[in-house]
DNA sequence: GGAGAGTTAACGAAAAGTGTTTAAGTTCAG
DNA sequence: CTGAACTTAAACACTTTTCGTTAACTCTCC
């Protein structure tokens, strides 16, 4: 049974990078060209934009897509937006603002920086008001 | 550039079972054996557990490496394990025994057989005590 | 201008993924 | 038991991905 999208070549760089590493000096210890080194980078910045749009299709199959929020949004204007967007269409968000804020926090840890929204987040939402973000 | 990981087959299979149609019946729609249906309806899951697994990837490179789980260690054992080392590093785990054995089995379903860890598990944990199986 | 970091294009070989068929195997309600 | 729904395995043609090379390219900083 296989494992993630990615390949062994591409997490070794992405480890590398995440050390703070050039792709030259990379290159070096695993023995390749610098220009290998950024396709492999590439490849793999690709496949994981493949894994989060297949997870996104995911919730679409029983949800609806409901806004987006932009990136650098406040995250504490986040409740706001989603209320205002689910009014619109006539369903309630089964979240107050509190829950509303943890439930982002917990299903997008890598967006929120401290209190701010550091990439666009898509939200999704089912009849019953359940939230998805992708 | 290219959509997710689900194929146009794979999308169309997961929408008609979603609507509760039966593999054969699917198979009559789209001019295909039922056989194939499965195939291609369990090529699909597999993809969307790959995506997972990739993004859950990212997120270990956000964390710090805690310990290696043995292959063969049994599950039940495995919350007093990582308790022990989140402790040595002065890291509040954020979940509990129960769904600590919950978020391992959900997390990499392959590994579980019945109690057993059958292969070696790397745990990585975040600050948030977070915890990350790769 | 030159050095360092990164990107891109074209190409080949090896590896992996996909759709399909055929055939044999469950599982389970009636 | 029978039949319907579903699963599995092997084999095939076909396409895509991946890794690698070489060489030329942009940017930026000094």
């Amino acid at each position: 049974m296989k494992d993630g999208l990615l390949t062994d070549r591409q997490m070794e760089v992405l480890r590398y990078r995440k050390q703070g590493l050039t792709q030259q000096q990379i290159a070096d210890i695993i023995s390749t060209s610098k220009a290998n080194v950024c396709t492999i980078e590439k490849s793999a910045m690709e496949n994981i934009r493949r894994a989060k749009e297949t997870l996104e299709f995911l919730y679409t199959l029983d949800a609806t897509h409901l806004c987006v929020i932009p990136e650098g949004t406040d995250l504490f204007e986040v409740p706001a937006i989603i209320f205002g967007e689910a009014e619109k269409i006539n369903i309630k968000v089964k979240y107050d603002t509190i829950s509303l804020i943890n439930r982002i926090r917990e299903s997008r840890p890598q967006c929120c920086k401290a209190r701010c929204i550091c990439e666009n987040v898509h939200v999704y939402i089912t009849d019953a008001g359940e939230l998805y973000f992708g």
